[in-house]
RNA sequence: GCCCCCAUCGUCUAGCGGUCUAGGACACUGGCCUUUCAAGCCGGCGGCAGGGGUUCAAAUCCCCUUGGGGGCGCCA
């Protein structure tokens, strides 16, 4: 026999920017695919008419290009499955609407949606189960009502007859979930507007689509419950489900806006680079089997595996996403690292991007010096402070013997600097350590001085680098503006 | 109110009945390296939510309690 064509698909609604949470869901899908040879499949959930646009839709998709997620079948590039946007298929949900009333499975209601609100609202009160039943609809269907709805455009909006008995199937991560008879009363499948509702939208474009696993979010795991009932209805045998494990806030609340960053387009635009949010992210309810932690896109492929899915949830830590950003940060190559690092140097004022492209190989040099301190890119510019801006005017202490001796490396240092023709790395070392084997001063001492110098920090790059890369002119200029004055 | 899910260090996790005095990573912390900070290396702290079973044997299986999360919409 052969094995069927694994199908999966990622299918958000553009009413947003993409959220962690789902981008995880797109990476498990994503994985899933690759490591099965399948197909993966976007899919834009846009019945909500209201909340939709066509904004959130490209941002959607920016996103998940950035992410190193791309796609088999989708809005943008189409497929065989098409279209891929359920505004775009709305005929086939009519269709499979009018199957289900046409057997008996599905019946016609003529509440307006504020009515049935209020119906709920009551059931809710009342310390009831807000379940609706064929016979709460009952006292909407007038003739008058009829005619209302014929001269407002309204078509009915059509209720599924929710069996009334046990459902049960077994998840790939949760196991066997069994729901109680009575869990549910009857739901809503199609909008008076004309417009799916999703659990229905859902099951009709997994059936059409073709899809063999459904990989999504715990959040939809009571959704499941409408799914297979649909599923039953139509007599096709449901595709399997996992459910995977919500992210959660530090708070252990379900991950919001009020957590901090919750959007790729936020974590990119602070200076995360792709590889390490999609590492960070895809060990977030998943484990590599021998437990590697920093590990590439291909190696996620190679490993990733439904059963190795976790099923309880976890909590985004910012702090170790940071940490591993920093890993990627002095771990990729220097030129890729200088090249998004301009952007934000050219906003802090440091360089025009046309200065950062003249002077690229110092950029780069100076760069590196500093990126085994950050985390992020964005916290480059910051680093690179000590080449562009000089030292406040400091007064260097000449009380004691060795401060003295400071002062004289430091003239000597500065007189030889002087008469280099080459700024040679080398040569500049070699005249440095050679006036400290001269004057012998205290090294320490000599050291922080001189740091503090040429950069009026404490802290900072290697002093052999900051040599360098400030230039004669800097160095010259920055000791005659320490020592000038002095003895 | 009803339904569903979850429960190992502060956090992410390994563990799928004996190899567990529970392993790794981040964070924290001590040390080394070093002219500084960082990086790096070595070490430390720290956990099976509680209670019942099942079994020769339970972090692992079952039940209850507690705690957390999600859902019950003409939202997705």
């Amino acid at each position: 026999m052969v094995k069927e064509m694994v199908r999966v698909r990622f299918a958000p609604s553009p009413t947003g920017h993409l959220h962690v949470g789902g981008a995880r869901t797109a990476l498990f899908n994503y994985l899933y695919a690759q490591h099965a040879a399948g197909k993966f499949i976007l899919r834009i959930e846009d019945t909500d008419m209201e909340r939709s646009t066509k904004e959130s839709e490209e941002k959607l998709i920016e996103s998940l290009l950035w992410m190193g997620i791309s796609w088999d079948e989708g809005p943008d590039i189409g497929g065989p499955y098409g279209p891929y946007r359920q505004s775009e298929r709305k005929f086939t949900y009519r269709q499979m609407a009018e199957q289900l009333l046409e057997e008996g499975k599905a019946y016609e209601v003529f509440a307006y949606p504020e009515e049935i609100k209020k119906l709920h609202d009551a059931l809710m009160a009342m310390g009831k189960a807000p379940h609706y039943t064929e016979e709460m609809f009952k006292e909407f269907d007038t003739p008058e009502r009829r005619r209302a709805f014929k001269e407002k455009g309204l078509t009915p909006a059509v209720f599924f007859k929710m069996p009334r008995k046990e459902y049960a199937f077994i998840d790939l991560v949760k196991g066997e979930v069994v729901f109680k008879e009575g869990s549910l009363g009857d739901f809503a499948i199609m909008r008076s507007n004309g417009l799916p509702i999703y659990n229905f939208a859902v099951v009709i474009d997994d059936i059409s689509m073709e899809i063999t696993h459904v990989i999504r979010g715990d959040d939809h795991l009571s959704n499941t419950l409408k799914q297979l009932a649909l599923y039953e209805a139509f007599g096709i045998v449901p595709p399997k489900f996992a459910h995977v494990s919500m992210i959660l806030g530090p708070d252990g609340k379900k991950l919001s806006k009020r957590h901090g960053a919750t959007s790729v387009e936020e974590f990119r635009d602070k200076g995360f680079l792709p590889e390490a949010f999609i590492n960070y992210l895809v060990l977030l309810g998943w484990s590599h089997p021998e437990g590697k932690e920093i590990m590439s896109i291909d190696e996620m492929i190679r490993e990733f595996s439904i059963e190795r899915l976790h099923s309880s949830p976890a909590v985004f830590d910012v702090t170790k996403a940071r940490w591993m950003n920093g890993v990627y940060i002095r771990q990729v190559n220097l030129e890729r690292v200088t090249e998004l690092a301009i952007p934000y140097i050219v906003e802090k004022g440091y360089m025009t991007e046309e200065q950062a492209k003249a002077n690229i190989k110092w950029l780069r040099k100076a760069v590196d010096s500093v990126r085994k301190s950050v985390e992020t890119i964005e916290e480059i510019p910051e680093k690179l402070e000590v080449y562009f801006k000089g030292p406040e005017i400091i007064e260097l202490p000449v009380k004691t013997e060795e401060e003295k001796q400071v002062v004289l490396v430091l003239k000597k240092i500065r007189e030889h600097l002087e008469e280099l023709d080459v700024w040679d790395h080398k040569a500049v070392v070699d005249i440095v350590k050679n006036a400290v084997k001269e004057i012998k001063p205290d090294r320490k001492l000599f050291y922080q001085t001189f740091r503090k110098v040429l950069t009026g920090m404490d802290e900072g790059p290697e002093l052999v680098e900051i040599l360098f890369l400030l230039g004669k002119n800097k160095v010259t200029d920055r000791i005659d503006r320490a020592v000038g004055n002095l003895c």
